[in-house]
DNA sequence: TCTTAACCGAGACGGTACGTCCAGTCTTGTA
DNA sequence: TACAAGACTGGACGTACCGTCTCGGTTAAGA
């Protein structure tokens, strides 16, 4: 990917347009490398060439499809405030159109290591970092002092969202979201986030 | 009763442990119908009969092949230190030798309804019903009156475990049970419970 | 070939079927597993099956197909006359519809051992065996005393027609079985066997 | 002359080397355009410029490789002698390191044109043309009144030799050859020329 | 000396076929 | 009649090559 020896970009467009489209009108279980292919007019080879794994071009298909998949980290100053927004942007993303995709890559990713690396790197670790960096700003505050260390934060907030997409997803909301922002800020010790 | 199925009874303990020694030996993903009945000196229709689907099996495989798998949910009256509890048993189970499968299995329920229901069924129900039903007594007493419902809390006790699990297996310890626990106790307002 | 565990005869007619068409229309090296078996509607496992190689199945297509691949050797106690007729009835099979294939197929079978064996069960033999026999009489009689072994008899009268088959396919004609025979019985003091 | 060529002298060389090499190692079939293009560091475009088939390839590459192909056709005045002579050499070549090329190439020249008029212009026609100019010498002395042409004569005692080195390698030896020669040369009446 | 066009290596491209694995269904013969 | 055995059609796997087609990067010719 970025690759500087890339030739065709219209045979690569064509594969992730092909993917995304089988992925939406079939979903993704029924996404295959020889399915994809002819679809876009492409040889299987051009496919193998460029993405490592069936499971990475799922990933990029997602990706470069939609720009929804994004995040954002804000800081205004109140932290309860901050997660609790990131977290109802987390649900919206995954209860969205995508929301199966996602569980089944994330699903797939544990037996292809390739897919592993290439969901982390485009879904997980963009949030991570932005509220790593938001975590740090907190911690410069006072009140912190019992804390864990961020990873344990963050998937105490991002595990329960992912989790029950995983395993109830009909029960998935906003207001699940804002009842794991509350708990969980109640458990950094920041009081005013408590709902109501 | 006469029953009509005594007589599989044997070839159905062949597939289980056919199919358990395929999964610990090369992993879940190399688990298939054809290669299972063939270790299993079975024919294939036998497993399509008795089994609904690969996933099925893969559980049953899994639940008959050990107890292993086995939550208690004690009530020693502390909510905290049961929740600690129950935690670190979960870590055990998911970090032991069953951890790849369960994680495979999960990953995998999110393209097969019937393996959902019998992973449900044979895993997350029975501790998530003890868990409720500690639940149940705990909210018995007082100082529960901002708690959100059973499966919110649920989902913010396992989900954190579960969803590292899946994403950085390798960071999975009964320290992260721990501060997951004293988390969620802080949460609930079991100040008792922080941890140290 | 006449393995018991065949089961569908049907499957086996359609590919052989197929493949007899492949041959006719576009040629022996138009013949591909993949295409035949998408000719006969049949899985390619299925010829996988039963054919051990691209060359066998060549060979039994074109047997099954027909019976003109069949030369009678005669003995009508005169061996010279005998001799010309079977080299008259090798060049009507090798300048016949089959001529080409038969020329591709003992090509093809310098690089297949499987396909050698079959060609030769299936084409060579059968009128080796003939002859042998053919001249095992002819031995019993006087006049045979120089004679060399019975393979480079039939070497030097079928090794003419096939090498002319191969090289100069088109300069074969019936004179030239006639001529062959002639001066094949004249080495082998037929003297009456002199043409003309 | 200004020959554009005279650049691409190392790279043809290249070639031929390198497709000698895979011809000698691992036989004709397993020549590829591919793979020789990798072998000698070499476009594939090249190979296709100067080469019109891959027979045409191989034919070049067993000619430019080894001299030994050549088979010299003497006048000793002897012409059973003579033919004697050529025959075992003949056999030489073909027994020889390149005779399992050689049978490769007279069949898969069965289906490639070009390769037939390469292989024919490289390896028959020189001991052909010379053999014919042999004949004719002979033609003029007497006793050859009841010779077929030619084109019999050579294919009388070629044919056996070659036919034999397609379907029954292992049964090439020298002795063959002495005893082709010997009854051709009955056939055409070279008394003298009986074998012992 | 400086273009400039042919030729080079490298390898991407759309394809066809390979031989294998497995899915899920169907058939045969045994106990 | 349930079973083992395994054949059936079919789809996909990942690989090897096909022959064509750009790419830049050398050459070596004539300007």
């Amino acid at each position: 990917m970025g690759d500087p020896r890339r030739r065709s970009a219209s045979a690569q467009a064509a594969v992730l347009r092909s993917c995304a489209e089988i992925m939406r009108d079939r979903g993704p279980a029924a996404v295959s490398i020889e399915g994809v292919a002819r679809a876009a007019g492409v040889g299987k080879q051009t496919i193998y060439r460029w993405w490592p794994s069936r499971g990475a071009l799922l990933v990029d298909a997602m990706v470069a499809g939609r720009g929804e998949v994004e995040i954002d980290v804000v800081d205004t100053g109140d932290l309860a405030a901050d997660l609790r927004a990131m977290l109802v942007a987390v649900i919206r993303v995954i209860t969205g159109e995508h929301g199966p995709l996602l569980a089944s890559l994330l699903g797939e990713m544990q037996q292809d290591v390739g897919l592993r690396a290439a969901f982390d790197e485009a879904i997980f670790e963009p949030v991570r970092g932005s509220y790593r960096a938001r975590l740090r700003t907190a911690r410069a505050s006072s009140g912190t002092a019992g804390w864990p260390d961020d990873d344990t934060i963050l998937d105490l907030a991002f595990g329960p969202l992912w989790f029950r997409l995983l395993t109830r997803p009909g029960h998935l909301d906003e207001g699940f979201a804002y009842d794991v922002a509350g708990l969980v800020a109640r458990a950094l010790g920041l009081e005013d986030a408590a709902r109501g």
